[in-house]
Parts: C-alpha cells; sequence; structure tokens
DNA sequence: TCAATTTACATTGTGTACAATATAATTGTA
DNA sequence: TACAATTATATTGTACACAATGTAAATTGA
C-alpha cells in the first residue's frame, strides 16, 4: 500500500538520462549528415580539433570509449580522409590519431551546428547550466 | 579572442548526456544479466510489469523507440518466454505485446535492481530530484 | 636479465538505435 | 463505394557500444 512502486519508469533516473540523450544526439543528425559526420565522429573530430594530435587511449578516455568503438571509428574517419593513424615510434603499442588539412577545415562548416542545435534546446541559460553542472557531478562521482 | 568556444567538447550540453546516460546504464548491466535481461528488454518489461499487455505502438511511445528496434527486442524476448505477441483482432495492423506468467514472475526478482543501482549513485536526494526535472522538462519541450 | 605482468590496440560477438523502405490493413472522402 | 491517404508493423542497411578475448610491445621485479 506504500504507493510508491521503484520499479515504475517514471521512478528511475535512468530512464529520462536515457530517452534525453537519445532524443537530443537525433537533433544532431540532420546538421551532422550535411558535414557527413555521425555524432560519434562529431565528438572525435572536436578533441582533434582541440589537440591536433592524440593517442587512442588519451581519445577514449576524453570521450568515455573504449577500442571496439574508437578502432572501427577511427578507420572510417580515416578512410573518409578526415585524419591519419600511425604506431607512436616511441611505444610501438600506442596509435597516435592525427588531424589531416582536410579533416582541419571541416572545422569552419562545423561551426555552426552547435548554435543550430542549441536554438531547438528550449531550456533557459540557468536551468542549462543547472542540468550541465548536475550531470557532470553525476558523471564524476559515478567512479 | 572570445575565449569561448562553442566546439570544445566541454561546452556542449550533448556530450555529458551522452556520457550520463551510457554510464548510468552500464551499472545497470551486471545486476540485469543475472536476470538475463539487457537495460532495454529490462525497461520495457518495466511498462508490461505496469500495464500486463500493450500494443507494439504504445509500447514506442513510452519508451521512444521505433519499431526498427522494438521489432527484434520483442521477439527475443518472446524467445526467452517473457512476452507473447499477437495481432489484434479489432486491428490486423496492431500487434498486442502481453507479459507470460513467467514474465511477470520475474518482477520479483527485478524489485531488488533499483535500489542496488541506486546505491551507486553519487547524487543526493535534492539534487537527484532537480536532475529528473530538468530531465523530462527537456524531453518534455524538444519537441 | 628474463620471466611474469601490464599496457595499448585489435577482433569477435551480441545487442541496440534509427533512417529509409516495404507491406498489409484501415480510414477518409469525393 | 472505389481509391487515395494514413496507420501499424516489419525489414534492410548503417553505425555504434561494450564485454570478452587475443596479441604484441613495454615494464617490473626477483
Amino acid at each position: 500500500m506504500s504507493g510508491y512502486d521503484p520499479l515504475k519508469l517514471e521512478n528511475q533516473l535512468c530512464f529520462p538520462l536515457y530517452v534525453a540523450s537519445k532524443e537530443v544526439i537525433r537533433l544532431y543528425h540532420s546538421r551532422l549528415a550535411e558535414l557527413d559526420l555521425t555524432y560519434t565522429q562529431y565528438i572525435a573530430m572536436m578533441v582533434l580539433w582541440e589537440e591536433k594530435s592524440i593517442s587512442v587511449k588519451a581519445l577514449g578516455e576524453r570521450l568515455y570509449l573504449d577500442t571496439g568503438t574508437l578502432t572501427p571509428l577511427l578507420k572510417s574517419m580515416e578512410k573518409k580522409g578526415l585524419i591519419t593513424r600511425r604506431r607512436s615510434e616511441k611505444d610501438e603499442r600506442s596509435v597516435t590519431v592525427s588531424l589531416t588539412d582536410e579533416g582541419a577545415a571541416l572545422r569552419q562548416k562545423a561551426e555552426e551546428v552547435p548554435m543550430k542545435v542549441g536554438a531547438c534546446m528550449p531550456l533557459p541559460r540557468e536551468e542549462a547550466a543547472e542540468l550541465y553542472r548536475l550531470l557532470y557531478k553525476l558523471i564524476g562521482e559515478l567512479n
């Protein structure tokens, strides 16, 4: 008779997280398709636009992705001419990913994506900032 | 010289959403594996434990999933004996998904999952509630 | 110093996700 | 009441996502 059911979909934090993530990422798809990028490729490119060059390991830590995801992702980005992959000379286990000129040039076109998507995001600035803060707190303390 | 770069990973709301969703769902995996459920099957079962019986369309609206995801998902759940699928007699286009006795019985074992996972979720109650509120606001106004 | 361990990637297998397309049933309408 | 439009589901194709496993290079420690 408690009236509170922990197994109700609406009583779990995981579900709105899951839905919000999927729906927000879906907003990006049509914009990114114009750049011939998937969402995962886009976030990888964001790191590369910042770093120019990075190891697969460091990229995975930054994006919270493992090599099972990254290896095929990076191979397809290499095939498109956005990046190069080469074994590090210092440590033959490590693979260094670097931006090509073409990959660097794509940044120009990508610049308008956040604003275009942001225009579809209905939260006022303060609430967006609070959501952002809570999400990073959750991620940071999750483990 | 603005110092603000919209293309920085950390300046986009989508990224912490994406990471938090993935990481929280990953917390569920080991718990759910004991019940032979995936996360997607788990949220489908939550709806079914509540409704007993529901159309694929209504289930998709509830879970924000389309038939490309649901059809194979439901077929595998049927194969495991958790649900049945049958064409509606009133409307032959519609498929009704119903809980089997075995599916209903699984609820007992699932009951402890939210609490076990919740114990790993580091946000204090008030912040979790605020996060929850903001996520549903975002979802609700996204479209 | 060299065998054991660790590390960095790659591969395999399973399970989503969703856009685009197809199909059959139902509904709306001229 | 034909028939065009809509609806509900299924299928196909592409792209993740991650656990588990494999492999070679680097590091560690007795």
